[in-house]
DNA sequence: CTATAATATGCAAAACATTGCATATCAATA
DNA sequence: TATTGATATGCAATGTTTTGCATATTATAG
């Protein structure tokens, strides 16, 4: 039930189409929850059917009309109820960490060009986050609640990612001195 | 593919059983990747069937007999050909980081609780990292290649864990900033 | 006017993971 | 000797996620 609670708190502000829940998905909100958007489509018919969400058809010029998704009082109230169910412990999948296991002078070019590459894309990822932590919760203790919380995810995102870089830096350090002559 | 390939890296350096196997997965093995005890024996099955692995019976004496698993030549060919394959981004799924998108100061003491509970286990396993890090892998740059691979995933889970503990503590500190009896 | 890209939504099959149940051996202890 | 706990393995049903395919609208660039 994870998905849907996740797309539920991602309407918790604005009303949103599957489309663009699926772009919040890949950029913000990606940190914390990854679905395609095969996966959201199908979630908010389901969601809408249970009558937690509600759904209107928007017109648009200039592009394909949309379906527009919002949170009913059934909605709010369920996802209000699940904060107080127990989190099941971490995901915890990193197929990165795993191919490190099998390091070889052969395959640590290849390693390093992808910890290279993972290394960028946390940097965008960072810039995006720090912007906005600069602009809206550079006080997180005059905010109101439920931004302290949104705060604490964003500043989780943030010291991930910074340690993530640092681990970076050391893991392409180490990967370096491997001779690829030899063994 | 990807859990029989962290299978597979779990019996490179031993042979295993399923048992033995689902306990790694539950302890050292699980920062990188989690798995249950049914995924695992239906995985090993499958993995001989194709002869990546390769079983034999152990009796033992004061405990059931076991199926041990060993990697085969074409097993390890397999998983050395996977480390060229492209990751793909992070699982990043984090329950309670999306909770708490849905702070309140009705909920906010259940969830201090749950990062209380989740720091206490992430300690658990950090004295673990640490005293397997001072033990084995204390001079990185002098170890063998595979072994600096190793070591790297390890250091990522320490340096992960570690900050995640930071997180925490502000996370309770901001926590407890919340007013339960107004809004 | 044609190709491309962004917007927008969807179905179906296959792969993967979780949950619940089931069974059996042996040691220790009550 | 009955119970509990660790060891050891497995099936079946259900749920979740990924992968591949499909379709349609409109803007922009060539």
């Amino acid at each position: 039930m994870a998905l849907a609670h996740a797309i539920m708190t991602a309407l918790l502000e604005d009303d949103l189409s599957g489309y663009e829940l699926a772009k919040d998905f890949e950029t913000s909100l990606g940190f914390f929850w990854h679905a395609s958007h095969q996966q959201i489509y199908l979630e908010l018919r389901k969601l809408a059917d249970k009558h937690w969400l509600n759904k209107r058809e928007v017109s648009q010029s200039g592009k394909p009309n949309k379906i527009v998704y919002g949170l009913t009082k059934a909605g709010r109230d369920a996802l209000a109820d699940w904060v107080y169910t127990k989190t099941k412990t971490q995901a915890a999948k990193d197929e990165l960490l795993m191919k490190l296991y099998n390091l070889s002078s052969d395959n640590a070019p290849h390693l390093a060009a992808e910890i290279s590459e993972r290394r960028e894309q946390m940097m965008r990822l960072l810039y995006l986050y720090e912007k906005i932590r600069r602009r809206h919760y550079n006080d997180p203790r005059a905010l109101p609640t439920r931004r302290k919380g949104v705060y604490l995810a964003l500043a989780s995102g943030i010291s991930q990612g910074e340690q993530f870089l640092a681990w970076c830096d050391e893991a392409l350090e180490l990967l370096s001195t491997i001779d690829g002559t030899r063994e």
